[in-house]
DNA sequence: CGAATTGTTGATCTTGATCAACCCTTGTGG
DNA sequence: CCACAAGGGTTGATCAAGATCAACAATTCG
């Protein structure tokens, strides 16, 4: 796959709402108990709401950023381009999810973030969120470990692309995607999701090519396993799906903070008190 | 490659030494600036000392553990099994380098860590280590920068095992660890470096077979471009080597903390003055 | 409605897998 | 010191998953 014409930011803000800051809220609450003072200090973040249209790229390689960007809704995609314009999709950040929380300095980014679709981003100044940081340690922590969720689901990629054949890889990222949109409620009524990678997008994803990736759609769709059009996707068997893939929704439960004794649950802002997949 | 017998800790402990968290104080001092004091915090972290013989597990899939590790001297790797047998390896953990710095609390492992060859690793309270991030801001965001490098390497890794040939993966893979070994002080007089991977280790890292691992290197070694045999490996010429791989070392640079101004040197203790790859 | 993007299918080719020997090195015990 | 075993490395022959090339159909969108 190249990449041939690629918009850029033509940095279109609307103005402050208090949504970004609350996505992460909630967000982090699902990593790590937050006392009421520590919720209330993130939902009072500045965070500037930005709308970007789809495939506008909003994180440029090579370049550093003042800022973190959570997405508030939408879908987004990391990814690396090769000097012959081959694309490796390396992530999805979806809505709640965090680019880069854990720079306590602006860093040199190693690739580029770009929306699927048209999306909305927060944007916290880093050095703000460095400062909530460092002075309560829950969020702090809270970060470190959404942190260690996205290396935890690379390894499962790695994985992916390194062992498994065409239609396993498919599954397998159909399943996370899944779980992952359904946790943190993007779901539709009628249990189907949002899916709104292209044949080409899933082709760079799992290291395969578009006549490949459609070809093992086709299988999946034969098989009764899910049902996808116009991004939309349904899952029609999950247990199959998953077994098909080896995948094993473990790895995605860290956002689980373990139950702290007796303690009674209201007196801290932690979303559930069911422990949630992210 | 089938995961067929492999030993676990026989619980061999050495008196408690210096030199763990010693070194864990100095990679750290690479990634952020940290006070004398910060400094000296480390130093005097209580980190007990464990040789852990070739092959051996230390970090068990599904477990959690109360410990972090720093490998002292050696080799480690990251795994995961998939049920058939087959194992990928997902990450080498060089001399200073740590397993888990993020876990300010317990955590699941999601994979395995073992012994390439016979090495020596630290053994760092989880609570110890949390508190020093809790009291000392530098040594947090040098914690973080950590983890950051780890995520951006498993970014490479998907990269390579997606979109280059066995050829280029092999030769990007030899192009990180070389540059990762010296940039700790691990190369040999004659320029060469420790490379205790067996051509099934290799394959298990890349996503190949032996076979072709064996003929992949054969070519490099036709080529000029490496010498590697009885576990030393010389890269032979490295500008050829990087440039076949689309290797691009800066991927590794995080460790570099900006110049802070104009501000003297010899306030912190910050290895080189020099920016300095991991 | 027409243009562009996305999806679908067939034919053929190639990279890397699989299967099967065999060699070389290292280490161990008699 | 030699014999042998075992692990790791090397090579050849054959096979298959997925790539490539080339059309064309179906959607989407202005």
């Amino acid at each position: 796959m190249q990449m041939n014409k690629m918009q850029f930011l033509t940095s279109g803000f609307t103005s402050s709402e208090p949504s970004g800051a609350s996505a992460l809220a909630t967000k982090l609450a699902l990593f790590h108990r937050l006392s009421a003072e520590e919720h209330s200090a993130l939902q009072s973040l500045s965070c500037r709401v930005r709308k970007v249209d789809a495939e506008q790229v909003f994180v440029q390689d090579g370049t550093s950023e003042n800022h973190v960007f959570v997405i508030i809704q939408g879908f987004a995609y990391r990814y690396k381009l090769l000097d012959d314009g081959r694309r490796q999709i390396l992530g999805f950040v979806l809505p709640g999810d965090l680019c880069d929380t854990d720079a306590g300095k602006s860093v040199r980014h190693d690739h580029f973030v770009a929306a699927m679709q048209e999306s909305e981003v927060g944007m916290i100044a880093v050095a703000d969120l460095a400062a909530l940081r460092a002075k309560y340690p829950n969020i702090n922590k809270a970060c470190s470990l959404a942190a260690m969720l996205e290396r935890s689901i690379l390894r499962q990629w790695v994985m992916n692309v390194g062992q498994r054949n065409a239609v396993q890889r498919i599954s397998h990222l159909l399943c996370e995607i899944s779980i992952r949109l359904k946790a943190v409620g993007q779901e539709n009524a009628d249990g189907s999701i949002n899916f709104p990678l292209t044949q080409a997008a899933l082709a760079d994803t799992m290291g395969l090519t578009t006549v490949h990736v459609n070809r093992s759609l086709k299988q999946l769709r034969k098989d009764g396993l899910i049902a996808l059009r116009s991004h939309r996707l349904t899952i029609l068997d999950y247990g199959r799906l998953a077994d098909l893939a080896g995948f094993d929704e473990d790895y995605l439960q860290l956002m689980c903070y373990p139950a702290v004794g007796a303690q009674a649950r209201n007196d801290s802002y932690g979303a559930d008190s069911k422990c949630q997949a992210l």
